[in-house]
DNA sequence: TGTTTTGTATCGTATTATGGTACAAGTGGT
DNA sequence: ACCACTTGTACCATAATACGATACAAAACA
């Protein structure tokens, strides 16, 4: 029909290639856009469009604003969202169960909410003696692991920002230019740690990443500093485990 | 084809439908299921389903389960997601400016998160003297007209078990069955108010919704308890009118 | 007023998705 | 070891399916 020379196409079919194409042409398109404009936007012809949007309004997953013309996401989409971040909490779950069990650590997940990193999930480790934090806390950026490891793979215009607010707001004695040189060395291996930096005796080291919905995750493991220098072969292995495995079930993912 | 007596399943694309019901199917069943388990899920051949499926991977909008089979959603699915997620919390947004011009108060946006209601979303009011509070404060569920909204609505098991939990947290000297009186009345007339109950010399009135992703969100507009009586009329108009049209844009939406 | 864009509907055509069938690999039971 | 069953993958003739040009009323823009 058309030659495609950017995109094989390969052998699927076509009306759910158009559709999702048809979907995200509507969440990209900022008022809310007509069956022409979507038309334009995707390069078929509008009845086309029509059709297939029609359908897509009969599931839901569109909906037509009322009054004017105008095509929005529908609140089914949102309904298969909601159970899409689900199966991706259960998937960070195994991860950490994984990384947990390999080192025998506590194991911590946490998303960048503002300028905070809040944590959503942990697995505790089976040492006698382990870490312990509790999901909702809230931990700074420039102190922590998996902070420094978000940091360091934020924007830099952003990173900045969020660098110096959080300077200023904890009346740190460091200069702005110490947290950079850490956040590059983060860059280079790789991994980001925390040397009792934030808790006393605690260190921790950890990786970033950014999921597809542009939320900013990190996983972290720490472990009591006196047991920290032992361990980081293993904890480093289990990591480099989790970020492959993540690589698989999140294509284009964007690890730190 | 197949005679559909329970849908009359009108005139659409049938592959965008059976799409649809496929990545429903995937969602729901938990062991990541098979192409033949969802095949028979949503009675459909095998071969059907596979293709489809097919269609979606290539998608992004699922994936197929490394090593052995299976089929979950995809990173994709959470992207679209993200994108619908954003567009309800606009949408959201322009019901409580429109609350806001109607009363000229301010006008609140808290989510249930755990045991708390938390604000996700505020418009200030034109008034001179107007309410102040910050979004990501968190307010206690028992004492707040956004809490009190949202325990109507909540299962009867989970709101029982909320109540009493932030009885003894807050050492709250009123019993149990007072609680559970004023959430009856809210469920009867509508509306949930706080009269002075949570912060002295405030009021306010609002109501709770379930949005299709499950989660619990409640409006409510606070204002100085010397003009509550008065504006009461006014305020309860302008969430009527915000309710009627969250039904609109949130077809099956539960309202409280 | 005229002109463009909106949503909606119809309809003949051939492109499209269909689903039956088949095969190799792997699994669980006996 | 076996068999029975399910897994993912592939092929292909068929007709059902989605296609898109065309048309129309209404509303928005100029």
């Amino acid at each position: 029909m058309l030659d495609t020379p950017t995109e094989p196409s390969k052998s699927s079919i076509q009306v759910i290639s158009r559709a999702v194409e048809i979907l995200r042409a509507v969440s990209a398109l900022h008022p809310p856009p007509s069956l022409g404009k979507i038309a334009s936007k995707v390069d078929l012809p509008r009845s086309t469009v029509q059709r297939i949007v029609g359908a897509l309004a009969e599931e839901g997953l569109v909906i037509h604003e009322q009054g004017r013309g105008g095509v929005r996401l529908g609140p089914q989409m949102a309904s298969l969202a909601a159970a899409a971040h689900a199966v991706m909490a259960e998937d960070l779950h195994e991860i950490l169960l994984a990384i947990s069990a390999e080192t025998g650590e506590t194991t911590d997940l946490a998303v960048l909410r503002g300028d905070h990193m809040v944590f959503v999930d942990q697995v505790a480790g089976t040492q006698r003696l382990r870490t312990v934090s509790s999901v909702g806390e809230q931990f700074p950026l420039t102190t922590t692991a998996n902070g420094r490891s978000c940091l360091s793979i934020l924007p830099e215009a952003l990173a900045s920002k969020l660098i110096a607010t959080e300077i200023e707001r904890l009346n740190m004695d460091c200069a702005f230019d110490d947290v950079r040189q850490i956040i590059d060395s983060v860059r280079a291996t790789g991994f980001a740690s925390d040397l009792s930096e934030h808790t006393d005796g605690i260190s921790a080291l950890g990786f970033a990443f950014q999921m597809l919905s542009g939320d900013y995750y990190a996983i972290s493991v720490p472990v009591p500093s006196t047991r920290f220098d032992q361990k980081r072969p293993l904890i480093e292995a289990a990591l480099n485990g989790a970020r492959t495995r993540l690589a698989q079930i999140v294509p284009g993912i964007i690890l730190s």
